[in-house]
DNA sequence: ATCTATCACGTTATGATATAACATTTCAAA
DNA sequence: TTTGAAATGTTATATCATAACGTGATAGAT
C-alpha cells in the first residue's frame, strides 16, 4: 500500500479506500464504503472527481473491463501496466509490460498513431478460484 | 467487411450496422441507426442480445474503453486483437498481437492464472487527427 | 400430427455507471 | 486585502446494461 502526498482531502479518502480494498472498487462501491461515508463523501461526482485526479497522478488505475478502480501496486509509473483479473472473485494482479512496449510502439508507428494510453487486461481464473472449482 | 453466416435476423442487422460503420458504435448508437429502426429493432435489450451472440461468435469485438462494438476486420480469430483508438475521432484500427502472446502467457503462468480473454487497447491520436491538430 | 424442449425475441421496468450545470468554499499568490 | 484558480457541494440528467417474464418459432421424439 503506497503512501501518497499532495492529495486533497477527498482524494486522500478515496485513495485510502482503494488502498485497503483487496480488489478493484467501482465508484459506487467507494461511495458506499464506511470510510467515504464517515468523511462526508456522499455524491457520485465527488468520488469521480477524486478518482480522475488520482488516475492523473498515476496513483490509481482504471480497470476498463470492470468499470472499477485499483490503487497502483508500485511506485507511480508512466509505463503501461497489465492486469490479471479473476472473473470469479475479481481479485486483480498488477504487473508491468515493459517487454511489450517495443511491439506496441512499432504497431502504432506503422499506423502513424500516437499512443497516449495503453490498456492491457487479461480476464480469467486466479489460482484460488481454479482450485475451488476443482474441489 | 467480412461476411457472416448462421446469424439470426437481429444478429444480421446488428452485424450489418457495425460492418458499415467507420468507427465503433455503442449499443444505443446501433439502436438509433436507420437500419435497426427500419427492421423493427427498438429495444436496447434486443441490441445487447444480438451483440452478445456476435461477440461469442468472434464476429464482433467489444471495445472496453469506449463501451462500444466493432465488426472484426479479419476472419474470425481466437487470438487476441489489439486496437488503436483515436480519442478525437474514435476511428479504430484492429491488429493482432501474436508477438505478445508468449509474454502474456508467461506472465499469467507465473501467477498460476488461467487467461480466458485478453483486452489490448491503445488510445491516442490517429494520423489524420494529428495533422488536423497541427494545421 | 402433436407434444415438448429449446432458443430467439418482445416488452416493461429497473439497475449501474458517468457527467452537465451551476453555486459555494478554500486558500494561497499578488 | 484582493482576487483568481482549484476544489468542493448540490441537483439533475445522460448513458450504459440487465432482470423478469411472457410469447412465438423451430425441431426432434413420440
Ligand atoms: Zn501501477
Ligand atoms: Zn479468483
Ligand atoms: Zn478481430
Ligand atoms: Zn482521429
Amino acid at each position: 500500500m503506497a503512501k501518497a502526498t499532495g492529495l486533497t482531502h477527498n482524494q486522500q479518502i478515496v485513495f485510502d479506500v482503494l488502498s485497503h480494498a483487496d480488489r478493484p472498487q467501482t465508484a459506487y462501491e467507494i461511495l458506499g464504503s464506511e470510510l467515504a461515508h464517515e468523511n462526508g463523501l456522499k455524491a457520485p461526482l465527488t468520488i469521480y472527481r477524486a478518482l480522475e485526479a488520482l488516475v492523473d497522478k498515476a496513483l490509481v488505475h482504471r480497470i476498463e473491463s470492470l468499470n472499477a478502480f485499483i490503487a497502483c501496486d508500485h511506485e507511480p509509473h508512466p509505463e503501461p501496466a497489465a492486469f490479471l483479473i479473476c472473473r470469479n472473485c475479481r481479485k486483480t494482479h498488477e504487473t508491468t509490460m515493459e517487454a511489450c512496449s517495443g511491439i506496441f510502439q512499432a504497431t502504432a508507428r506503422q499506423q502513424l498513431f500516437t499512443v497516449e494510453q495503453v490498456t492491457i487486461e487479461m480476464s480469467g481464473l486466479c489460482a484460488e478460484c481454479q482450485a475451488q472449482a476443482r474441489s
